[in-house]
Order: C-alpha cells, then sequence, then structure tokens
DNA sequence: TACGGTAGCTCG
DNA sequence: GTACGAGCTACCGTAC
C-alpha cells in the first residue's frame, strides 16, 4: 500500500489543491485523545487527517506542520467543507475538525450510517466488522489505541492510518453498488449530496444529509439553566415532603424506606409486594381514597424528581451534552443519550426554558401516523376526514357506534381513541380489552371483539391490509417491510409488520423535516433545545421568533405533504 | 464491589 | 400467542 507522508506546509498546499480537483475526498482523523472516555473536542487534538482521493493516499502530520497552520489552513477548510466527504463513523471526525479548526463538512458520504441502512441486522458497524462483512478481508485496528501523542509516529502507526483510507477507497463502490439494487422508492430527492455520489435513494440521502448537524448539535450540547431546573425541583421537592410528612403522621411510615411500605402494605391492604416499585396497577387496585391519591402523586413525584436528577448530574456550565444515537432504533426514530431529554415527565417539561430575551418554538405534527398509515393503504373513508379537519377519534367513534358525529360523548371517543393506536400496533381484542380496562372503562371480551369488527367494517382498506401481511407471514414466516423512503426491516411477527411501515415512515418524514428546516433557516441563529420523534424545540431571539416559526411550519408541512404524493 | 438482567416508569 | 419504538433507575442475583 502506497502513501505519501506530509510534514512540510508546501506538500501539504499540494496535497490540498491537487485533491480540489477530485468531487470527493476519503477522510479518516487519527487524534490524541487524554481521557478515551471523555474526549475533549477542542482540548483534545488532531494528529493526523488522512485524505485521499480513487487512488493515493495522504497523512498530514498536524503536530509537525503546526507551525505553519496558517498557509494552508483556510485551503483545507475550503477543500473539506466544499467536497464530498466519504469516512466511517463521520461525527466522530466532524465533531474534532469543528473542535481543532472550525472545519466543517457537509457533504457527506458515512460508510457507518449507509451500512446500517442497508444491513440492518448485523452485530456490529465497525469500520473492521463491515469491511469483513463486504470483502471478506480483515483489518487490524490494534493501533487505534496506540500513542498518537508520540513526537515521531512508527512506521505500524503510519501504516495503520492509511489502511484505513484504503479500506474506505475499497468499500465506498462496494456500496454504491448495493444501493443501486436496492427497490427503487416512488419518490426523489435531491441535492449536493446526491449529485456528489450520484445517489438517489432517499432514505441515504436523508440520513447522510443529518450526520453534520448532529455532529454539531452533538459537540454544542443543548443550555438549560441550572437556576430555573433548581426553582422546579424546590417545588415539587415541597410538594413531596408534604405528602411524606403527612403519610408519615396519619400512618407511622416513611415511604422511602422500602420494608416500612411493604409491611404496612400488607398490614393496611392485605397486598403483598413482591415487585421492587409499587406499580401502577397495585396502585390502581386499591380503595378509591386519599391516601390511593397521596401514594400516586408521592410516586409519580420521585420519578419526575429522579429525572431532574439525571439532568443534574450532566449538566456542565449550564448545558447538557446527550449523545445523539441517529439510526440507531430500527425503525429510524432518533434517541438521546446521558441524558434522554425525549421522556422528560410532563411536570417538569417546565426545565426547558428559552433564556432571557429568547423564545422558544415547539412545533409537532399532529397525528402524524394515522395520517400516514390511512395513506399507506389509503383509507378513502380516513384521508377524507383528516382533510375536513376532523377530531379523527370522535370520527372513528360515529363509525364504530354508529352515531351521529356531534353526538359522541367522551367514553366513546376513549373507546375509539384506543381503536386507532391499537390498529398501528396490530392490536387484538384481549389487548383492547386490558387496556381500556386500565382506563377505567370496564368492556366485556365479546365487546371489545365487536368494536374492532365494526373498525374493520368501517375502514376496509385497513383490515385488507392486516389480512394480507396475516397470509404472507403464514405463507413466508418472514417478510421484509418497507418505510415510504425505502427504509427497511425483516419482520417475523404480526404486530412488527403492521407497525414498522408506519413508525418507520414517521421517522421518514420527521428527519426530512430537520433537513429542510435546516436548509431554508440556514443564516439565522437558533439553537436546537428538543427533538422528540414528531416534535421539534427550538430557541431564539424574540426578534426572530415570527420568521423562524414560520420556516419551521412550512418545512414540516413540506416534508409531510410527501405522503401524499406516493 | 462490580456487572447483567428485569420490572416498571417516562416519552412519542 | 403478541399492542409499537426507545432510555434510565432501582433492585435482584451472581461472580470475584
Amino acid at each position: 500500500m502506497l502513501f505519501q507522508y506530509i510534514t512540510d506546509y508546501k506538500q501539504a498546499l499540494n496535497v490540498i489543491h491537487y485533491l480540489s480537483q477530485s468531487k470527493y475526498i476519503f477522510l479518516d482523523t487519527e487524534v490524541y485523545i487524554q481521557n478515551i472516555n471523555k474526549p475533549d473536542y477542542s482540548k483534545d487534538k488532531i494528529r493526523l487527517i488522512q485524505l485521499g482521493n480513487n487512488k493515493e493516499i495522504f497523512l498530514l502530520d498536524i503536530f509537525k506542520l503546526k507551525p505553519y497552520l496558517d498557509y494552508f489552513l483556510p485551503d483545507l477548510k475550503e477543500l473539506l467543507e466544499k467536497k464530498g466527504i466519504i469516512g466511517h463513523f463521520l461525527k466522530f471526525d466532524i465533531k474534532f475538525l469543528i473542535g481543532n479548526f472550525n472545519i466543517f463538512p457537509q457533504i457527506v458520504f458515512d460508510t457507518f450510517i449507509v451500512s446500517k441502512l442497508l444491513f440492518p441486522n448485523l452485530q456490529k458497524y465497525s469500520l473492521s466488522y463491515i469491511y469483513h462483512f463486504f470483502t471478506g478481508k480483515s483489518l487490524d485496528k490494534t493501533e487505534q489505541s496506540s500513542n498518537w501523542g508520540a513526537l515521531e509516529l512508527s512506521k505500524s502507526q503510519l501504516e495503520y492510518a492509511a489502511k484505513d483510507i484504503s479500506v474506505l477507497q475499497e468499500i465506498f463502490p462496494i456500496l454504491i453498488d448495493k444501493i443501486s439494487k436496492l427497490p427503487k422508492p416512488n419518490l426523489k430527492l435531491s441535492g449536493s449530496i446526491s449529485k456528489t455520489f450520484s445517489l438517489y435513494h432517499p432514505v441515504f440521502l436523508t440520513e447522510l444529509f443529518l450526520v453534520p448537524f448532529i455532529s454539531k448539535l452533538e459537540i454544542e450540547g443543548i443550555y438549560l439553566d441550572e437556576n430555573k431546573i433548581k426553582n422546579i425541583e424546590s417545588k415539587i421537592k415541597d410538594n413531596y415532603s408534604q405528602i411524606y410528612y403527612k403519610i408519615f403522621k396519619e400512618e407511622s411510615i416513611r415511604l422511602d424506606r422500602q420494608n416500612e411500605l411493604k409491611h404496612w402494605f400488607n398490614k393496611k391492604f392485605g397486598i403483598k409486594i413482591n415487585s421492587p416499585n409499587l406499580s401502577e396497577e397495585i396502585l390502581n387496585s386499591l380503595p378509591n381514597t386519599e391516601i390511593k391519591i397521596l401514594l400516586k402523586n408521592f410516586f409519580k413525584i420521585k420519578r419526575a424528581l429522579n429525572k431532574i436528577e439525571e439532568i443534574k448530574k450532566n449538566l456542565k456550565n449550564n448545558r447538557i451534552f446527550p449523545e445523539v444515537k441517529q439510526i440507531a432504533s430500527q425503525t429510524g426514530r432518533m434517541y438521546f443519550i446521558e441524558p434522554n431529554i425525549q421522556n422528560i415527565p410532563r411536570e417538569i417539561k417546565g426545565i426547558i426554558k428559552a433564556k432571557k430575551g429568547n423564545k422558544l418554538i415547539i412545533a409537532d405534527y399532529s397525528q402524524i401516523e394515522l395520517r400516514i398509515a390511512a395513506e399507506y393503504v389509503k383509507e378513502e373513508k380516513m384521508i377524507k376526514a383528516f382533510k375536513e379537519n376532523k377530531d379523527l377519534h370522535k370520527f372513528t367513534a360515529s363509525l364504530i357506534f354508529n352515531k351521529d358525529y356531534s353526538e359522541i360523548n367522551d367514553d366513546e371517543r376513549k373507546k375509539a381513541k384506543a381503536i386507532n393506536f391499537g390498529l398501528l400496533y396490530g392490536m387484538n381484542y384481549k389487548t383492547l380489552k386490558e387496556y381500556l380496562n386500565s382506563l377505567d372503562i370496564s368492556v366485556s371480551e365479546e365487546e371489545a371483539k365487536k368494536f374492532i369488527d365494526r373498525f374493520f367494517n368501517s375502514y376496509p382498506a385497513f383490515k385488507k391490509w392486516h389480512e394480507r401481511i396475516k397470509t404472507r407471514l403464514k405463507e413466508k414466516r418472514k417478510i421484509t417491510v418497507y418505510s415510504l423512503f425505502g427504509r427497511r426491516m425483516i419482520a417475523n411477527k404480526f404486530n412488527d409488520a403492521i407497525n414498522y411501515p408506519i413508525q418507520a415512515t414517521g421517522s421518514d418524514i420527521f428527519k426530512l423535516a430537520i433537513g429542510i428546516f435546516i436548509k431554508e433557516a440556514e443564516g439565522l441563529s437558533f439553537e436546537i433545545k428538543n427533538l422528540v420523534h414528531d416534535e421539534i424545540v427550538l430557541e431564539t431571539e424574540e426578534n426572530k421568533v415570527r420568521e423562524l416559526a414560520n420556516i419551521l411550519k412550512l418545512s414540516m408541512e413540506k416534508a409531510g405533504k410527501i405522503i401524499l404524493k406516493s
């Protein structure tokens, strides 16, 4: 394997100018990280930047070039920001490029993302693993953890660094070929990623577009005001103590002592607690007294306090730095971890607030999955109801109970809502009955069965869809199911096969909406505060709220309208 | 004391 | 025979 090791800035400039003739370049970095568990994207230094075109490989030793950075950094920035970049798990490299040099690549082809989309069920997606998967050859990664801060890099280190590029050069055409052989979704997206890599598959384009954005989000973190969090915390702590002492006074037990609680529960209610927590089921089974309400509130507050603790634990200078899992879930939904801010209890949602002088913009889709389901199977009755802006649960209730839309009561609406959602998950009558019972609506199994029958008779396209999936699964045991953008999964269970196309299309549209918004809002200052599957939360200055809110609304609508074209 | 698995809650 | 997708904590048993 041939490569050039660059330690002289004139050579570096030559390489950069030479590579600027290519449409795209291969990229990897080696970084000297002090604490491998906690990379610091500004303080930890990039040692090598490996670059390549289709044939050649160049290793830029940034430590050696350090005195001359000013001479070639602007050209390198231009190169990496304008050209297509091919790399593996580019989020990592992009974060260091931003942190070290304020270089922000935009047009990327990430072999990690692409492999995950092509083959969603591999054990791992490390470069060495997928290299072996696609070529049968192995890649030695032992030098990865070697000392990249050494004065002189060893021959073995340099060869290792160059090898990563040669591996990328080898698998890139394989991946492009595999993508081109996938079934083509009936949907066209275009843009610089599409042009640069001659790539036309919508789910790949949508995901790749988000990679730089997510890198930036991770490095910038999310602003949360510690004092505001403490205010909310102390308010609900008061509430917590009130209940705690009230129960202590009246019942002589301390609710935070597991043993006392167990003992008291058995004596007072004759209920033996086996599970560690007081489950909702146990609490619901208590007689309707004041104590039941107090206990329910107490444990709710306790859980909210736990969530506040979790967030406070991750707070650094009034910011949290969650990791964004872009395609960790099989349906394509994004997740945050450490901390996850998508499951903040409603009681403490107020901890996400704008700075003084700023405002939050919160936008979410209404009933997106039901709309997708209706379009997916072309259930005309439901589509029409949505077009007429009807309350869909009420509308379904009017069909099931054969009543006028205006005469539907709360109870009937709740039942219809359960069935509407149940539709998305492939629910059967037994679970419907249990679910309704848990809402204190008592129905028999026969009634539940009748509701579902009437639901399917009212919406025949859904009935056909469920039946078709059932037969296909019976025949084949495993079937491949697709989202609108061509995201796919192999399903062997009925519920999965029903839910996947809907939830995954929801992810497609949500991610496209983010992509459109980023493009449309370019140049305007805003900060992402949260992304919750169908909800986008932004913060911006008061005088920009109207403009940004409008752009956000239009972007989400534009993405949403895609389902109508299919 | 450290780690893996599970129940049960939170959100969509 | 089965409501879908996730993350986090408390708690439990097991291994060192």
